[in-house]
DNA sequence: TCATCATAATTTGTATACAATTTTTTAAAA
DNA sequence: TTTTAAAAAATTGTATACAAATTATGATGA
């Protein structure tokens, strides 16, 4: 039931960068990480490895840990392989989409609806990613939910500034759109409407605004 | 230059489980690993650390590290991911198909071809997975290649022994088969034949027979 | 001022030490 | 013989120590 230190360590740092407050590229100190912590270096270098692992962290040898900073080819690979699997996905999704999935599909979509109003830019991106998720969860394939938060939280990461809150809200109304056609068992206006939503949230990503801080303590609060 | 000492613990470890050497569940004691590649056990533990994220490791609190143990349910929504990106791989494989790829899958097909003469088990599976990964490599998508990647390496795991000679003949067939479809442009058959293939690799993985070495020193060789 | 190099300070990489937990052993009781 | 309990041994989780590498500092000369 407890989480264990190192566990608790990636899921901070995990969060902090694909919340934009460490700036894609900046140095992850180990002492520093460590003191803020408030444990030995042993656990900060656990947590790295594992994080270097989804590609949250890269790791250069003897010069230490940093925030990735994924190329713009990197990022359009990404979210490839992400059309390859949601539009699949949405496929078997209507498919098989009885009234209770839809039903917790809704739900989703209400918190999305209510953090629109909030002015947490970080929950907001973080519900948008998990409708995705959410999704994938529903259909059972835990395999493919847990793929698929890695890719996306990779998507955050490849944003450079949190989403505006409009683009938020353009984004939720897609999903809206989207739950729809799956309610109409209409496949093939499902489909059209997942990519057109994965096209758009790629092209959202590819200006950026606002400036992280430079400040590790202050960025994990 | 130089790989990491723990990277060359995660590989020499990776290939270990891949290829069945050591048994899905059993006990990864980290000081006799560390005796084994004559390091200290924070070198072992930090590979553990990374190996648990790609599900080929799996950690117990207070317990310690184990080969990973995919359930049957497990085993068939890594397969369900795999025809998600490989189909649409295929798709775009063919579609994208170039003189020069083809040669190179070629190229791959013969050193499948030279291995099935072989009596190395462990090499001529490593060489069927290659050939998917490859796939992805020459459409240009690291990305999807390194995830397909893990998806194999997973499957492997999967399985319960080492693939028959037999099993590996087939195998490589289908692939020769699935280029000659691509080389004609012909995707409807390309697809098919990748979809049957992938259903067979499935089936294949189903039965067990061979028994792997309980002496960890030993399976490390 | 700027560049270069030697030295000092920091930081990383690895091993070791030690407390806490789990596993094994041993012995007693049913 | 089987079960239970206590003690011993082994193993994990974390911190610390120390060598090796990198980065920062500062002095020297152009």
């Amino acid at each position: 039931m407890d989480i264990s230190s190192t566990a608790m360590i990636v899921q901070s740092l995990s969060r902090a960068i694909v919340e934009h407050r460490l700036q894609p590229g900046a140095k992850l100190a180990e002492q520093k990480l460590a003191d803020h912590f408030g444990v030995s270096r042993t656990l900060v270098r656990q947590a790295f490895f594992q994080l270097s692992q989804n590609r949250l962290v890269r790791m250069e040898p003897s010069r230490g840990a940093f925030v990735a900073a994924p190329s713009v080819e990197e990022a359009k690979q990404v979210f490839a392989v992400r059309r390859m699997l949601e539009i699949e996905l949405t496929k078997q999704f209507t498919q098989s989409a009885t009234p209770a999935k839809i039903k917790a599909l809704r739900a989703h979509l209400a918190k999305e609806h209510e953090a629109l109003h909030d002015q947490d830019a970080a929950s907001r991106t973080e519900l948008l990613g998990d409708f995705h998720v959410r999704m994938a969860e529903l259909t059972g394939n835990d395999v493919l939910a847990e793929i698929l938060g890695d890719l996306i939280s990779r998507c955050s990461l490849i944003a450079l500034m949190y989403q505006t809150a409009r683009d938020a809200k353009c984004s939720s109304g897609e999903h809206d759109r989207l739950v729809e056609a799956i309610e109409l068992k209409d496949e093939a206006e499902a489909v059209r409407l997942m990519t057109e939503h994965l096209d758009n949230v790629e092209k959202s990503l590819t200006f950026n605004k606002r400036q992280p801080s430079a400040d590790i303590s202050e960025a994990l609060r």
